[in-house]
DNA sequence: TATAATTCTCTTTTT
DNA sequence: GAGAATTATA
């Protein structure tokens, strides 16, 4: 479903989802059964705007989907009725899921997604009334500042001095204000925001010209479409009766705003948060819509603080921290659950030692607590921190997952090829055909290219049509010529296949095959090629998928081709978590927001790292504090931080001192670990002394030294011997029964059989 | 025009 | 210490 459709149009036989009949209510009391009081009385709430105040771990998902059931049940809202915003797109599908167990397969109609693609959805539907082609582009980041870069180029614009990264940003804070290039000019007065204001206009028009958006367009440009058209507004408002949102404490402006056009009138607004987890102020995330709520919407609200998640250390140790920020609501967090275990402090010598001490943690925490991988995460301050990590896990055979950070759709070859898919659909989209229009090499440099865009430029024509009969560029040579005719054929022939609508997979197939893109990689013959290549499969495989589910689900009115690259631009990094094999999860601790483990590890706790050097000048220290409470609450039961005496950032090594937020923790709920000296580690228990010893420059600290030969004893494995010594102390042991397994001489619980 | 070599910048956090 | 961007060379 594609826009609102009319309650009559989706009035369906199904039972059970009209007026309150006995099987309706017995089904309302199952919806409650097993919720506590505040739960109960946020789900049953009735009409109007409700702000439920949900401490972390108290249970919000579950009030969101009840509510949800409860709304369909008692007949206060049909499906069709529903738009829910969630976090990410897993979250939706998720929450589509345990409705539909609720209350059947009407559920499909509820509208339940990110603001983006909500916002996507809407604007496909409507491009025409603002101008735009409903093909229309999503640009993600680097496309956009490499259209603001190209203004830059054309305005003659030194990008030294403003580079188009700070540009782009800046351009991005006033969409978040919902300030237009015109009024931005109007109220800044230095050199700088006046060139920022000239580059923002012409970016605005180029955008438009390539039927393009970037992320805040999504939101911004429906906020325009329902303020320049009342019509829209108020059928989708009065279609959308009951408007639900999760992650409210992260919203902007922006978004704000579209709640407020869509709910302004029925005040249905079910809006779940907790302004303790507000940590998206970097991205304009005003933490003040959660604050205010109450009296902007003169809505009630429900507090939620019984907390189910954590052990009580756990939450007293969160606790402690968060009371050290002013801005906040009050909650008291409470739990049934015992004290479980002390929080563990970890202080290593380096960055290597920290992740070889997280390593032998999660070997030890399989071994003792019986906490599998899946069950483990490890969160950090700055992606860049993963790498030292994956090396780690790696020698020791941890199998692990990354949650976001360099991501498989940033690598060239992969943005490639949706490039060309993208030109397909849009052929306006300048930016790809940039990309595409000499990838594999046919002859047709920077030079020819240029001239291509200035004459199509001059001529205000699409650059595409003017490939069409390149002889009108001037200047060009015949090679170019017929190579770029050459290339038109491709496109006009792939893009007529595209239209028919078919498989997904297929067309991009025929893409990198007819294109030579393919060919191109495999004449290379090198390793980074041969990667390339299993990606850009890998790529073909998500597109094979993307196609049996559609043809499973198939309602969507957008084709194909045109929904896959929108799905693909709107992924979420948690989208790609997988829970059901046996991995470790690494991610940032942003990305860690609403997700919840047995076992958590944040590493990289020293001041400059965590918090960011960065939020110490800027002063925004509450919100790394609030970041900081968010990676403590998502551990159940075993919660482990750790920060190292030095570290290389840049190259270079500094050394850190531990992180302010640790010294927060009241030292009754902390086991302290430090590794120094001659220890074999285990037995001796974490809570030993925190004896430092030495400056340890590149220190290497004294260890269980083995050979290869010697006897070990493994405190589950039992008996093995040595087979390779390998560097860094790892050392590969063969077992009776387990087979070989690489093990940590430092940190692995083995002592020398003897 | 395409490659190789060299210099320079960056690091928060993300849809 | 990696990536992009720029410059030098074929």
């Amino acid at each position: 479903m594609a826009e609102p459709v009319t309650p009559d149009a989706q009035r369906s036989p199904d039972e059970g989802l009209g007026a309150p009949t006995s099987v309706g209510s017995s089904r309302v009391e199952q919806l409650l059964a097993d919720l506590n009081q505040a739960q109960r009385r946020a789900v049953e709430h009735g009409e109007g705007p409700l702000l439920v105040l949900a401490g972390a771990g108290s249970g919000k998902t579950r009030v969101l989907t009840r509510r949800i059931g409860f709304l369909l049940a008692t007949g206060m809202a049909r499906p069709g009725e529903i738009l829910a915003i969630t976090f990410t797109n897993k979250a939706a599908d998720e929450m589509r899921g345990r409705v539909e167990e609720l209350t059947g397969a009407a559920a499909r109609l509820m509208w339940v997604m990110t603001f983006h693609s909500a916002c996507a959805r809407i604007l496909r539907q409507h491009a025409d009334r603002l101008g735009y082609k409903r093909g229309f582009s999503i640009f993600d980041e680097a496309d956009s500042v490499r259209m603001v870069k190209r203004c830059l180029g054309e305005l003659d614009i030194d990008p030294k001095r403003f580079p188009p990264r700070t540009v782009k940003g800046q351009i991005s804070l006033a969409k978040n204000r919902l300030t237009d290039a015109e009024s931005y000019r109007e109220e800044q007065g230095s050199f700088f925001e006046e060139t920022v204001a000239d580059v923002y206009t012409l970016y605005e028009k180029r955008m438009h010209e390539n039927n393009a958006m970037d992320f805040d367009d999504l939101l911004v440009r429906t906020v325009n479409l329902f303020e320049l058209c009342p019509d829209l507004r108020e059928r989708y408002a009065r279609n959308f009766r009951h408007v639900l949102v999760d992650e409210y404490q992260d919203t902007n402006r922006v978004q704000y705003r579209l709640l407020q056009l869509l709910s302004g009138e029925h005040g249905n607004l079910f809006v779940v948060g907790d302004d303790s987890q507000s940590i998206y102020g970097f991205r304009a995330a005003d933490i003040r819509n959660i604050l205010d709520f109450q009296g902007d919407f003169d809505a009630t609200s429900v507090r939620l603080e019984q907390n189910y998640r954590s052990t009580q250390t756990i939450l007293d140790a969160s606790n402690a921290v968060i009371s050290n920020n002013r801005d906040r609501l009050e909650k008291d967090l409470w739990t049934d659950a015992g004290a479980g275990d002390p929080v563990t402090i970890a202080e290593l010598q380096d960055e290597h030692e920290e992740a070889r001490w997280v390593a032998g943690e999660i070997d030890r925490l399989a071994d003792e607590a019986g906490i599998a991988r899946t069950d483990v995460a490890v969160f950090y301050r700055t992606n860049a921190q993963s790498r030292v990590l994956e090396d780690t896990l790696v020698r020791f055979d941890v199998p692990y997952q990354v949650i976001g950070g360099t991501k498989f759709y940033e690598r060239a070859e992969i943005k490639d090829a949706m490039a060309y898919l993208t030109l397909l659909v849009n052929p306006q989209d300048t930016v790809s055909l940039a990309r595409v229009i000499n990838s594999p090499r046919r002859g047709i440099g920077k030079t020819s290219e240029g001239r291509l865009l200035g004459h199509a430029n001059t001529l205000g024509l699409a650059p595409i049509e003017l490939l069409a009969d390149p002889q009108r560029v001037p200047g060009l040579g015949a090679a170019a010529v017929k190579a770029m005719t050459r290339f038109e054929e491709l496109i006009a022939g792939l893009a007529e296949r595209a239209a028919g609508g078919g498989s997904v997979a297929e067309l991009l197939e025929a893409t990198l095959g007819e294109s030579g893109y393919i060919e191109a990689l495999e004449a290379e013959r090198t390793i980074e090629a041969e990667g390339r290549i299993e990606n850009l499969q890998e790529l073909v495989g998500v597109a094979a998928e993307f196609d049996v589910n559609r043809t499973v689900e198939g309602d969507s009115e957008l084709a194909p081709l045109e929904e896959f690259l929108e799905q693909i631009s709107l992924f979420t990094a948690q989208d790609d978590l997988r829970e059901d094999e046996e991995l470790v999860t690494l991610m940032t601790l942003h990305n860690a927001k609403g997700l919840e483990y047995r076992a958590v590890f944040i590493i990289g706790c020293e001041d400059g790292v965590f918090p960011h050097s960065r939020s110490i000048d800027e002063g925004t220290l509450e919100e790394e504090r609030r970041l900081a409470y968010v990676g403590i609450t998502r551990a159940r039961e075993r919660l482990a931080l750790s920060h190292a005496r030095r570290r290389s950032i840049f190259g270079a090594t500094g050394s850190g001192i531990p992180s302010r937020f640790l010294g927060e923790i009241p030292d009754r709920l902390v086991e302290r670990h430090s590794t120094v000296g001659p220890t074999t580690g285990w037995g001796l228990g974490a809570g030993g002394g925190s004896s430092f010893a030495g400056p340890g420059a590149g220190g290497q600290e004294p260890t269980l030294e083995l050979a290869v030969g010697d006897d070990v004893v493994h405190a589950s494995f039992g008996e093995g011997v040595v087979t390779a010594v390998e560097p860094g102390n790892v050392v590969v042991v063969r077992f009776g029964g387990e087979g070989e397994r690489k093990l940590m001489a430092d940190y692995a619980p083995i002592q020398r059989a003897s």
